[in-house]
RNA sequence: GGGCUCGUAGCUCAGUGGAAGAGUGCCUCCUUCGCGAGGAGGAAGCCACGGGUUCGAAUCCCGUCGAGUCCA
């Protein structure tokens, strides 16, 4: 590095090729061009699109520019690279690959894993969402495009591959092999930050168009400011330990500069857009408007749609009936081209995760379709896209039926969504009867039933046609911040500490790995501190890959011939490092138990333990292998933990899983056992690894390091990067036990299963419920289920019976009681207590005395506590809820309900006596009271017959 | 990973602490030559499950299961 270049642009290439530094007249921005006369830098919206109608080159189809940006570097010694897929399952802090550097993130930039190859280049597509409402519109923005890129991973103290001047050099006669004129080509200084990391960056634009951009990636950020050196957006940066060439090409448009078409996507997929059009009985307005349409893409890296429309006096009609529903085809056709990408590379649509970003662009899509009155399916067009890419990614066919299936359904879930939204939207409207709908309320009804706002609005005006509904501009982004920022995660402090206090300490030998069977071990003390013992090697296997850290003692022998044993309660790896954790108090000094360094010590692990994981281990992968197989090649792993009695597998995978399936996996898995093949286990390169055996080694996520355990199965029929703990051979595994599949969120399912001896308990434990309940019934267990059946219709029945006989007996109580009827300032009362009388059956009885016009009062003993009822005649000044209350009290308990009808009760149940005379008083009160005139022009009480 | 919402008659949903309801569908009868339609009547509910609070829970609280949805 020199020293002098103090802004990172100081580069040779450009001294010796007669560039010069200038700056650009509008944005003030620094560029190196060959043009002296040249004052901006040529970039939108500086400049306007120059090659629209003029292409910069000789025109190319994709294969073509892919085939010669790779092969332009093929022959620079770079190696080429298959592509990766767009769901970044190696990343957990991104969902999507949004760059090719993003493949290589973070364990190769940061120079803790080799890079695959050096330098390399690699077309890799890639998924952006950030930009979705200008799809289609802007006319150059892309969910999905591949970036074609070259990559030099370059380590201090090594021997540099290359940098800044030949980056400059290759991209300079890459654009000149491909025809672009020289003069016209500018280099614009753009500091980059992104991911932690930053440094210089060159933006390539020729023609008003970003074409590439050249990343110097030499900087990462730091958290203590004294940390750093150069401080760029409010963040310190310092030099890294590497220093990275990252390059991205923008494919689509080096096919769209050869065309010079006004849209991007009219230079990529005109068929598809052709067959949008068609479908909706529209011509492609190219045709009749070429001119204008022209005029419009060129300025439209300047200015706004409308400020355009104004400029070129177009009228209304055109952009509402042209050009609206052009830019509509032409989002469709994005869509549907980033969803072939996305479901063919595994993503099945959730609510959750990567499969929620599927999501999102499926609903988009179906919504545009529809505002089209198109009704082509969204899941043929995906296949018209996956058709004309076939010949350059041939793998998405694969996937073909899948993504059918999975459109189908989706489809259909989401008109669900939307005719539930339809009658909640009705519902509302009714109520509130012609008001308006606030935007809380639009908020609201698209964040808890997906109900976008549009179709809020449109529903509405069909209910009242004059509603007025404003949709904030910013609504879904005021969506999206009422969520709140996503927290940026810190490394655990805890963890960060163990690091740095383990760092000099040699790594521990893997004996589980060396000896899997044994269950003993010596080892040498080499370092202890706080509860951790560190040793030169050991059996105990530590916590990872959903597999628990093995228990165990480790044994100290003393001078004077006692034994001390310590107890392993816990088993982490650091680094390499592995630290038992002692059964211990914290005060307690690892010296004065006995621990030095150099001190030989014995050990021995839980083997009953340690072989339940084993199996469990071993029979995810048998589990997740017949998944795959029953269930499709979409099902990926998506968590798994290991245990001793049972272990469970989420899985990706679109619908429930059915019983039938359930069963299939089952017996697959145990017909993968009864084959007894081999499981082995050894450690490979990790490149090799890739190469060899593809992503599917990384179901359990990826692990770090220079190489890789990879853990297979028979003919390969299942291999993954595995840390764990195996059997040798699938027969030990012993049987497994499906128990039960739930779903954890929308299109993960989880398995819940048991291996080996646990398995057999639990089949055991499923015999014995069975084996209960027949017993229960008497009778053979084969007839549980119509026996249980009949016995849930008879005691339907029966309830229904019991409530008629209730009914009736209620009506004896009512001309019994009528003859114990007291009287009371001339009104008639009922105070009673009935035996064996439900709650319903007293309000049932009182009910009709009130009707016949008596006052009652009713109470019944229940298990502990006594039930008050009470129902009067509708007259003012009588109130059975102050009676009810009243009564309540003295039980001890209280009640209410409204003044013909109240119910109450209390679990004094000796004071029944007590609570009926003080019902009584008030009664009396009452009736005085009424008597006295206090309520009069009743029509007063009916008198009782 | 985080948030919001919902599980009540076959279906669509009201009911937010005091007697489980409506619309629709179903059954029977009446009307009709028959159908449609109309009229009268009827059946149909472990109010998802398990705890808790309360004199009393579909309703309030906690948990479980099932579903929908948004954000990262």
């Amino acid at each position: 590095m020199n020293n002098h270049d103090r802004h990172g642009y100081d580069i040779e290439y450009f001294k010796e090729n007669g560039f010069v530094r200038k700056r650009c007249k509008k944005c003030g921005s620094w560029f190196w061009t060959r043009d002296r006369d040249r004052d901006t830098c040529g970039d939108a919206p500086c400049e306007i699109y120059s090659f629209i109608g003029a292409p910069l080159f000789e025109e190319r189809s994709p294969e073509e520019i892919r085939e010669s940006f790779l092969s332009f570097f093929e022959l620079r010694n770079h190696t080429r690279m298959k592509r990766y897929p767009v769901v970044a399952r190696w990343r957990d802090d991104i969902y999507l690959n949004i760059a090719s550097i993003a493949n290589f993130q973070p364990l190769i930039t940061s120079g803790s894993v080799p890079p695959p190859a050096n330098p390399l280049v690699i077309s890799q597509p890639c998924i952006r969402l950030e930009d979705l409402h200008s799809i289609g519109k802007s006319g150059r923005h892309l969910t999905m495009f591949e970036m074609m890129g070259h990559h030099a991973f370059n380590k201090r103290g090594e021997k540099e591959i290359y940098w800044k001047s030949e980056t400059v050099q290759y991209c300079d006669e890459f654009l000149k092999q491909l025809g672009v004129a020289e003069e016209g080509v500018t280099y614009k200084e753009a500091p980059w930050v992104g991911g932690g990391n930053a440094g210089p960056c060159l933006e390539v634009i020729a023609g008003g168009l970003e074409l590439a951009t050249l990343v110097f990636m030499d900087l990462e950020a730091v958290h203590q400011p004294g940390n750093g050196d150069s401080f760029i957006g409010g963040q310190w940066y310092r030099k890294m330990e590497t220093y990275i060439v990252d390059t991205g090409y923008g494919l689509e448009r080096f096919v769209w500069a050869s065309k010079g078409t006004p849209t991007v996507y009219d230079a990529i997929f005109p068929e598809v857009i052709e067959e949008l059009l068609g479908s909706v009985g529209l011509e492609h307005p190219e045709g009749r408007y070429y001119n204008e349409l022209i005029e419009i893409a060129r300025l439209s890296g300047v200015m706004d749609k409308r400020a355009i429309a104004k400029k070129l006096q177009l009228s209304d009609t055109f952009i509402n009936n042209t050009l609206e529903p052009l830019e509509t085809v032409y989002a469709v056709a994005d869509h549907t081209r980033c969803l072939a990408f996305m479901l063919a590379d595994g993503i099945v649509p959730s609510n959750a995760k990567e499969g929620y970003l599927a999501r999102l662009v499926i609903r988009r899509a179906l919504r545009m379709l529809k505002s089209l009155q198109c009704d082509m399916p969204l899941e043929e067009l995906v296949a018209l896209h996956i058709k004309l890419l076939r010949k350059s990614f041939p793998e998405l066919m694969e996937s073909m039926d899948m993504i059918n299936e999975m459109l189908a359904l989706e489809k259909r879930r989401y008109e669900e969504t939307l005719s539930k939204g339809e009658r909640i939207i009705r519902q509302m409207m009714t109520k509130r009867k012609g008001e308006g709908i606030s935007v809380d309320t639009l908020i609201n009804l698209y964040d808890t039933y997906g109900i976008p706002p549009e179709f809020t609005r449109e529903v509405a005006s069909r209910v009242h046609p004059h509603i007025n509904i404003d949709i904030p501009e910013d609504f879904y982004s005021r969506v999206a911040k009422m969520h709140g920022e996503a927290k940026i995660q810190e490394e655990d402090m805890a963890l960060v500490s163990l690091k740095e206090r383990t760092k000099s300490i040699p790594k521990t030998r893997r004996l589980y790995y060396e000896e899997p069977e044994s269950t003993v071990f010596s080892a040498t003390v080499l370092d202890y501190f706080d509860k951790f013992i560190v040793l030169d090697r050991t059996l105990f296997y530590p916590e990872g890959g959903g597999q628990p850290a093995d228990t165990g003692v480790i044994r100290l022998d003393d001078m004077d011939g006692t034994v001390n044993e310590l107890k392993v309660v816990d088993v982490r790896d650091v680094d390499g490092v592995i630290l038992h954790e002692i059964d211990m108090d914290m005060d307690t000094d690892m010296g004065a138990i006995g621990i030095e360094r150099g001190k030989q010590v014995s050990g021995s692990i839980d083997y009953r333990r340690r072989m339940a994981h084993t199996r469990h281990h071993s029979a995810t992968h048998i589990v997740i292998w017949a998944a795959r197989k029953v269930l499709g090649r979409h099902v990926w792993q998506a968590g798994a933990q290991k245990g001793e009695l049972r272990s469970r597998l989420d899985i990706t995978h679109f619908k429930r899983i059915s019983d039938a399936e359930r069963r299939e996996i089952e017996k697959l898995a145990n017909e993968m056992v009864m084959r007894d093949e081999d499981i082995s286990a050894s450690f490979v390169e990790r490149n090799e690894a890739e190469r060899r055996y593809g992503f599917r080694i990384y179901q359990g996520g990826v692990p770090p390091g220079k190489e890789l355990r990879i853990v297979r199965i028979g003919a390969d029929e299942d291999v993954q990067a595995c840390a764990g703990t195996h059997c040798s051979k699938t027969g030990e595994v012993g049987p497994i036990k499906i128990l039960r599949t739930e779903r954890i969120q929308d299109g993960i399912e989880r398995l819940w299963y048991s291996a080996g001896e646990a398995a057999v308990m639990e089949m055991q434990a499923r015999d014995d419920l069975i084996k209960r309940s027949a017993s229960v019934l008497r009778i053979p267990e084969n007839r549980l289920p119509e026996t249980v059946e009949r016995f849930f219709s008879e005691w339907k029945q029966l309830r229904k019976e019991n409530e008629r006989l209730r009914a009736e007996i209620a009506e004896l109580h009512v001309s019994i009681l009528k003859a114990k009827a007291q009287e009371i300032e001339g009104v008639k009362v009922i105070a009673e207590v009935i035996a064996d009388a439900d709650e319903k059956e007293l309000m049932r009885i009182a009910s009709q005395l009130s009707t016949d016009g008596f006052v009652t009062l009713l109470l019944s003993k229940l298990d502990n506590r006594v039930a008050a009822v009470s129902s009067v005649p509708d007259v003012p000044g009588l109130d059975a809820a102050m009676i009810v209350k009243r009564v309540c009290r003295v039980l001890g308990g209280g009640g209410g309900g409204t003044a013909k009808m109240a119910r109450g009760g209390g679990e004094r149940v000796e004071r029944i006596g007590d609570g009926i005379a003080a019902g009584l008083e008030l009664v009396s009160e009452q009736l005085k009271e009424i008597r006295q005139g206090y309520v009069s022009d009743s029509g007063g009480i009916r008198r009782n017959r």
